[in-house]
DNA sequence: GATCCTGTCTAACGTTTGTTAGGTTACATA
DNA sequence: TATGTAACCTAACAAACGTTAGACAGGATC
């Protein structure tokens, strides 16, 4: 009856397992990859560096476990929206900042990762920006597939960029940013 | 008459330390700022890591001098533009990828270097922040300061996270990608 | 010619890193 | 009761890190 909190993307593994994918999301948050090391994360779960090899065999497997939960996060929170735009923008941000460190993780410190790290996740990466890109080609028809993409892009660098400055206690609220924008994505700054 | 490329935004340093900064920077971009060695700088000008300290203090103001040079580039070619929309961000995208890696390892890596050295280049950034301001302000009467720094925020992810996707070299020019992202800003997806 | 300064070097320091080897407990299952 | 396995431990490894100390060369200055 341990009150853990289970902010699991997965079906219940070890809750040891959970907490190191727990506490190693939350520091490449604030210290990228080359920074966290092995002896901090353990340290947060109270066990020694050492028996995180019982969980995983290599720092490498550790973390891209934790980046592939972020695009978990990602996705589900996505198929829980319908497919209006504002909604799919209110997911994604959702997933960034209500779900847990791992979408924040992935966020800001997949490209500080080693390369290895990076091959091992690019297929869920791009199983996820699928998803977007079959979106934007529904709502917006007269855009070809190339322009599909750059424009998905672009609304990406938008809304991830968010996890470095946007304030979840702050005066505007999560909703507010995403009408905003989403607003903008489609009619610009004009409409505002 | 040793043909070095002179990247440079100071006034002609010592061209060993002009040296040190740009293979700095390069490293920054692709590694970040733990993962980045004084070893592997120091090899890529041909001298030993403890020389360095002969030109730097510490890893701190290395990187420190590298962030900011990263922000003098940007208000550089911010200054050289007419202040129409299309222009300042076709300057904020060549600083990042058409005036060596000053810019790019700035953009990528700043969140990554601890917190002594990112408080040091606080106020440069807050400079070139509030220059974009003014010129959205002024663009954009209709919006209040909050709007404009919320937009502004928003514009800047979109400008910066091309650093990760971009190729300078494809089929796309900088000129067509500053456009469609100026145009985007403006007026909205829609209008493309 | 003696002195100083600049720029580099070699060598080493103390620390920290990811990782491994081997031992110890607790709790299953037989 | 015996056996096995899961989960942790201590201790240590080799490597790499930022940094420091001290020596040496070359050129300028006196």
């Amino acid at each position: 009856m341990i009150p853990t909190r289970q902010s699991s993307p997965d079906s219940e593994p070890s809750p040891v397992r959970r907490r190191l994918l727990d506490a190693a999301a939350a520091r490449l948050v604030s210290q990228g990859y080359a920074a966290t090391t092995l002896r901090q994360v353990a340290a947060e779960v109270d066990i020694k560096a050492s028996s995180i090899y019982h969980h995983f065999p290599s720092k490498e497997a550790l973390f891209t476990a934790v980046f592939r939960d972020g695009i978990v996060v990602m996705v589900d929170a996505f198929e829980q929206s319908d497919r209006t735009l504002p909604a799919c923008v209110r997911a994604h941000l959702g997933a960034l900042f209500e779900h847990g460190p791992y979408t924040a993780a992935h966020v800001t410190a997949f490209f500080t990762a080693p390369p290895a790290v990076r091959q091992a996740v690019v297929p869920a990466r791009d199983g996820y920006e699928s998803l977007w890109n079959s979106v934007l080609a529904d709502l917006f028809p007269h855009l070809n597939p190339k322009e599909v993409a750059l424009h998905r892009l672009i609304l990406f660098g938008a809304m991830n960029s968010t996890i470095e400055w946007f304030d979840i206690d702050g005066n505007v609220t999560l909703d507010e940013l995403s009408a905003t924008i989403a607003n903008q994505f489609e009619h610009g700054v004009e409409s505002s």
